[in-house]
DNA sequence: TGGTTGTCTGGAATCGTTCCAGTCACCACG
DNA sequence: CGTGGTGACTGGAACGATTCCAGACAACCA
C-alpha cells in the first residue's frame, strides 16, 4: 500500500489544459483518486475530508462529473455498487471484479486498443470499446474462512 | 417485432422445478420477459399491468428478485440505466449497448464458455467469467438526424 | 379440506445521485 | 496588481430506483 503514486503530476496544469479550473477542491480529488483508484463518490468525501478539506457531497458530485466530463477521470458501475472512479484513462484496460467482496481490479489489455474484440454479429452496431469484465474471486476471499468465524 | 417467442415454455413447471410457486403474478413477469429481453424493472410493471395484472412495484421486484435467485433469469445493470432483467440464462452471451439510446442486444459468445477470456494478469483473482459488453451506436442512432430536427 | 408457509400488498424508508438559487473564488485582462 | 466575469461550490431539498416491514393472501401438499 505505500507505493508512489499520482502527487507528481502537476494537477493544476492537468486541470486547466482540459479546460477547467484549478480549484483547490478538485486538486484535493485528483490526489485522492491518484492514491485510491476505483474510489466511489463517498469514498472520496470521506478521504478528501480526512485530509482537511470541507466539501459538501455535491460538492465532490460536481467535481467527479467535471473530471469525467473533461476525459481526466472515467466511471465504472459495477452492479451493485454505487458508481466508482478511476483516473486510468486514456488506456485500453479492464477490470477484475470479485464476487465476494466487490473488490475491483485493473488489468491490462492483452488485446490492443479499442475495440479490442468484435461481436460475432454487430447487428447493424458501430462498435467502438469491447469492455470486459472479469468476474472470479479474489485471493483474499478465496482463503478459507477462519473457523471461530460465525456466518452470517 | 411479430415474432415467436416463449409462450410454449411450460411456465408453471418450469417455476416448480426451481423450487418456487407457481402465482400468477411470476407467470406474468415470466411471459412479459420472454417477450421483452432487457426490461427494467419498470418496464415489467407497466408490461404487466397492460396485461390485466394488478401488481405494485414490490411485488415485481420480489418476483425479480426470486427468478434471478432461482437462475431463472438474470439481471443487466448497465451505467446509467436502471438494472434490466433477461430471461436468456444458462449460455455464455455478451451484450451491445448503445451509446446513444441505450439499447441492449444480445450477442452470442464467439469463443466458448465460461470464462470465455482470461486476463493478462488475474491478479491472484480465481475468474470464473469474462463478461463483455460492445459499446458502439446502433443503427437507429446512426442515421443521419433530420434536416429539421432541432441540436440540444 | 385444511394447514403451512411462501409470496403479495401497501405504506414507508433508504440511499445514491441530482436539482437549484445564491455565494464564492479562479483567472484573464487591462 | 486589481477587478470583473463566470465557472464552481454551498447548503437545503428533491428524485428515483430499490428495499424494508408487518400483515394478508394464496399455492400447494398431506
Amino acid at each position: 500500500m505505500d507505493h508512489q503514486h499520482d502527487t507528481r503530476v502537476d494537477h493544476p496544469a492537468l486541470l486547466r489544459s482540459s479546460g477547467l479550473r484549478a480549484t483547490t477542491q478538485r486538486l484535493r480529488v485528483l490526489d485522492f483518486l491518484g492514491a485510491t483508484p476505483h474510489a466511489t463518490a463517498r469514498d472520496v468525501l470521506v478521504g478528501v475530508r480526512a485530509a482537511g478539506a470541507s466539501m459538501s457531497t455535491q460538492a465532490v458530485y460536481d467535481v467527479l462529473h467535471a473530471l469525467v466530463g473533461a476525459g481526466l477521470a472515467r466511471t465504472i458501475e459495477p452492479p451493485g455498487s454505487s458508481a466508482r472512479y478511476e483516473v486510468r484513462v486514456g488506456d485500453n484496460h479492464h477490470h477484475l471484479i470479485c464476487r465476494g467482496c466487490g473488490d475491483v481490479t485493473d488489468v491490462d489489455c492483452a488485446r490492443g486498443t479499442s475495440p479490442c474484440l468484435t461481436p460475432a454479429t454487430d447487428h447493424g452496431f458501430v462498435v467502438d470499446e469491447a469492455e470486459i469484465v472479469y468476474w472470479g474471486t479474489c485471493a483474499a476471499c478465496a482463503r478459507p474462512t477462519i473457523p471461530n468465524e460465525e456466518l452470517s
